[in-house]
DNA sequence: TGGACGCGCTGA
DNA sequence: CAGCGCGTCCAA
């Protein structure tokens, strides 16, 4: 009988994106199994690379050839069968490699590291060296050079080392790397690679050097040692005087210090006893001591300290939770959907679901968005349920990932708090899944696969009945509607968990403003009051949804504006540094004191940012003290908890910040929220934007009066008469929710349709809109095919709202399903762009496929 | 994508 | 013909 195993192979084209047949060598028959990372021979040099076992077939009736696999990689497979499925869905889903969906859900740290080495040629190996050098004299330069090089480097030598050799060498022959010209180190070295590379194959077929591709695989992790007496200390005195052995001063002194202590840490020990490592080894190899190797746990720590409060549940918690619990082992429960009015006491609701999941040996994942992965929030599952909490985003490093997945994999962490990606840590027994905001957009993953997070929960429940919960004080409106429609189990918390009531919301008009003469950004309203808090001793916190200190800068005279070179931007002003920004690609300028165009000195900043906030409420309130929470002032590990913990102990009495301030702050002395420009988010040209300035608004809002101090929140607009705003003055989710919904249903929005967008994009302007209008005469033969003459569904092509981001020009085509089964146009979309990429679309340029985008700039 | 290979140009 | 740059093809 022979084994075949097919693979998807790890690595990053296109082309590969399928199932790749191996052969099984005996010796493996019996160990390999579905989900197995395993090492094989890849293209003609026969490059060791990794691949995920996928199908495991016996005899193979295909009309391939195969080689075999090298090796299994990991002892235990990698990937469990559920995530084979899990990544078959999610492929099909979101139109994406089966590597985009493999690296998502891996564990992280594991690392293959392949080069390809040079030996001399077997027949060199046994003459002697005097005829090996009588030999090299015949060569060339080059290949003498080569030969030297292995011969000096114990007759092997890696194509790396080999390169940087030739890079020393050759810019010592040639003065200053003339030989290459000035070029960027990079491409330098991948120009000596690629003539290495053909000398090598020459020399190789000359019968002077062997050439093979070599391999270590590694795992990031670290271990940690302890050490204890091997045998009883009265037992080996006596060994040792019976085996005459000798010890030093230090060695007797650390057999000593381990009578009394075991399980000691190496590093402790040659620290406590000025100790080296050398005295300790010796000790070990005599046999004296024996070393225990354990995993360590690198835990990303905080520093944040969070005052516990004690909480009584009132009716309505206490009904959610038993509605939640009660239902758990039902087999075909609904995922539930918790509106709940900010500071309803949603976070409680979750900590008794999880408990009881715990006791019943389930583990929970937390799900929050990435900006309201807070030290707060943190701090507040740390203390209640302690070590078996673990965290995950993408801020910790690889081997920090690693370590996490391994704690969950071992049982050691049956709670975790994350991020997006979070949702598939490899619990063993997962139960409950918890979405807390689940409005928010950054569950929609940017990156390929583009999944959305509610959709993986959904999956889940069905594939694997764990209970799901999405909680939100501003649901959206798309999935508010399918809970109305009975996909959800709707549960409303209608009351503040201190049963104060929300804080009032008063509407100032700016334009009224602007007409008495206040040209200022805070209206004489909010002044006063910010005036009043501060002096009863109170906090406030002000919100601006766009950091920086201008929007753009342009010249008065003649109107230019100052742009990213690579994007179709306007550069975003940042006072501290004198630079203008690019929020997209991060290109920076500085901005000059006069026009590049007109020359004139009329250069001016238009638009506000939280630090122009910032500079000048310093300059209108002398002496209060100010925070700023934003991207900017976080840049740096910790930052944002030493913000956070200055603002709770009062070290500060106002706190600007963007959307960052909007989720999950709990300060108790806050009792004024100020929204500097509603309008701001109103005004985006985009669906979503009344839906996502109504949540914003709300969720800042609910940062006051959080405790026994009544809160209040005054919000600065031009336009209010908008119908928006007059909603969430009120807390009308569902006046908003009816107004909304209804303009959904007649312009035909999610989620009464879904949107599809493809955006192909290149550095090369007539390359895309030749690719992109290649795509859609593809696309409109096909549908036409298949019967299909109405294309009314299709928009564009176009060019995207942001025409250009580092220097690709982007071209976009969007699709509505109307008239159009979602599927069907999405096989024929995955046929072109993926089946047949190669035949509509030219080898450069890059498409994007999004389902049910975010948002369609 | 990126590794292997083949082709053609240049200069000795 | 060695040395080098460049384009093309293909992966089990």
């Amino acid at each position: 009988m022979e084994k075949y195993a097919k693979v998807i192979v790890k690595n990053n084209s296109q082309y590969t994106d399928n199932l790749f047949t191996y052969k099984v060598p005996e010796f493996l028959q019996d160990e390999i199994c579905l989900g197995h990372r395993v090492l094989v021979p890849f293209g003609k040099g026969n490059k060791p690379i990794e691949a995920y076992v996928f199908k495991i077939i016996e005899n193979n009736d295909e009309d391939i050839k195969t080689k075999y696999i090298y090796d299994i990689l990991d002892e235990r497979p990698i990937l469990k069968r559920q995530d084979l499925e899990l990544i078959h869905w999610m492929k099909n889903r979101y139109l994406c490699t089966y590597m985009d969906c493999i690296n998502l859900i891996i564990p992280k740290g594991y690392k293959l590291n392949n080069y390809k080495s040079i030996t001399l040629h077997p027949s060199l190996k046994n003459i002697d060296t005097y005829e090996i050098y009588d030999l090299s004299e015949k060569l060339s330069e080059n290949k003498r050079f080569v030969l030297q090089s292995v011969l000096d480097n114990k007759g092997k030598i890696k194509l790396d080392k080999l390169v940087d050799k030739k890079i020393e060498y050759s810019t010592a022959v040639a003065e200053e790397s003339e030989l290459y010209g000035i070029k960027d180190k990079k491409t330098l070295k991948r120009k000596v690679t690629d003539n290495l590379n053909s000398l090598l194959y020459k020399m190789k077929e000359e019968s002077l050097i062997d050439l093979r591709w070599e391999y270590k695989s590694i795992k990031n992790e670290i271990k940690v040692c302890y050490i204890s007496l091997k045998m009883d200390y009265v037992e080996m005195m006596f060994y040792i005087k019976e085996n005459k052995i000798r010890l030093g001063e230090k060695q007797k002194q650390i057999l000593e210090f381990l009578k009394n202590n075991e399980d000691v840490e190496l590093n402790d020990l040659v620290q406590l006893l000025n100790a080296s490592k050398s005295s300790i080894k010796s000790l070990e190899e005599k046999n004296l001591i024996e070393f225990k190797y354990e995993d360590f746990y690198r835990e990303s720590k905080s520093n944040f300290n969070y005052q516990n409060k004690d909480v009584i549940l009132n009716e309505e918690q206490n009904n959610a939770i038993e509605k939640i619990t009660s239902e758990m082992f039902n087999e075909d429960k609904k995922p539930y959907m918790i509106h709940g009015v900010t500071g309803s006491g949603k976070t409680e609701v979750y900590m008794e679901v999880i408990d009881y999941a715990l006791k019943q040996g389930l583990d929970s994942i937390v799900l929050v968005p990435e900006i309201s992965l807070t030290p707060q929030t943190i701090a507040r599952f740390k203390n209640r349920f302690k070590d078996i909490v673990g965290v995950f985003h993408s801020r910790l490093s690889e081997g920090e990932k690693h370590d996490v997945f391994r704690e969950i994999q071992k049982g050691n962490i049956r709670i975790l708090i994350g991020a997006r990606s979070a949702i598939f840590a490899p619990f063993n027994s997962l139960g409950v899944v918890i979405l807390d905001e689940f409005h928010e957009s950054s569950y929609k993953s940017d990156k390929n696969p583009k999944f959305s997070t509610l959709e993986i929960g959904r999956y889940l429940v069905k594939k694997r009945n764990i209970t799901l919960v999405m909680g939100s004080a501003t649901p959206s409106v798309e999935e508010y509607y399918r809970a109305k429609n009975g996909e959800y189990e709707l549960i409303e918390l209608k009351k503040r968990a201190n049963n104060k009531p929300l804080p009032k919301i008063e509407v100032v008009d700016m334009k009224e403003e602007l007409k008495c003469g206040n040209r200022s950004f805070l209206s004489n309203k909010l002044r006063l009051q910010i005036e009043q808090e501060i002096k009863n001793n109170n906090q406030v916190i002000l919100f601006l949804n766009r950091r920086g200190y201008s929007s753009f800068v342009s010249c008065r005279e003649c109107g230019y504006v100052f742009e990213c070179k690579n994007c179709d931007i306007s550069l975003t002003y940042h006072k501290s540094q004198n630079i203008g920004k690019c929020h997209y690609c991060g290109y920076e300028e500085v901005i000059p004191k006069v026009c590049p165009e007109c020359k004139s000195k009329y250069i001016k900043e238009f638009g506000l940012g939280t630090e122009k906030i910032e500079e000048e409420i310093k300059q209108i309130f002398e002496g209060v003290r100010v925070l700023r929470l934003d991207k900017d002032t976080t840049s740096q590990k910790y930052e944002m908890e030493n913000i956070l913990n200055k603002f709770q102990n009062k070290e500060a009495d106002i706190l600007i910040g963007t959307q960052m301030i909007s989720k999950g702050l709990d300060f108790k002395h806050v009792t004024l929220v100020g929204i500097l420009s509603a309008d701001m988010m109103l005004n985006f040209p985009d669906f979503k934007s009344f839906e996502n300035t109504f949540q914003l608004v709300t969720q800042v809002s609910g940062r006051a009066g959080r405790s026994e101090k009544e809160g209040k929140v005054i919000l600065q607009a031009y336009d209010t008469d908008s119908s928006v705003i007059k909603r969430i003055v009120n807390y009308d989710f569902d006046g908003f929710y009816e107004d909304e919904i209804k303009i959904r249903k007649l312009f035909n929005y999610t989620p009464f349709n879904n949107m599809i967008s493809v955006v192909v994009s290149s550095k090369n302007e007539y390359m895309v809109k030749k690719n992109i209008t290649n795509f859609y005469n593809t696309l409109v033969y096909l549908l036409k095919e298949r019967g299909i003459s109405d294309f009314d569904f299709i928009l564009g092509p176009n060019p995207c709202s942001i025409s250009k981001i580092n220097s690709n020009y982007r071209w976009q085509i969007l699709f509505k399903d109307d008239n159009i089964e979602i599927n069907l146009l999405k096989g024929i979309i995955k046929y072109i762009c993926i089946t047949k990429r190669e035949l509509v679309f030219d080898k450069d340029v890059n498409i994007s496929i999004d389902i049910n985008p975010n948002s369609i700039l």
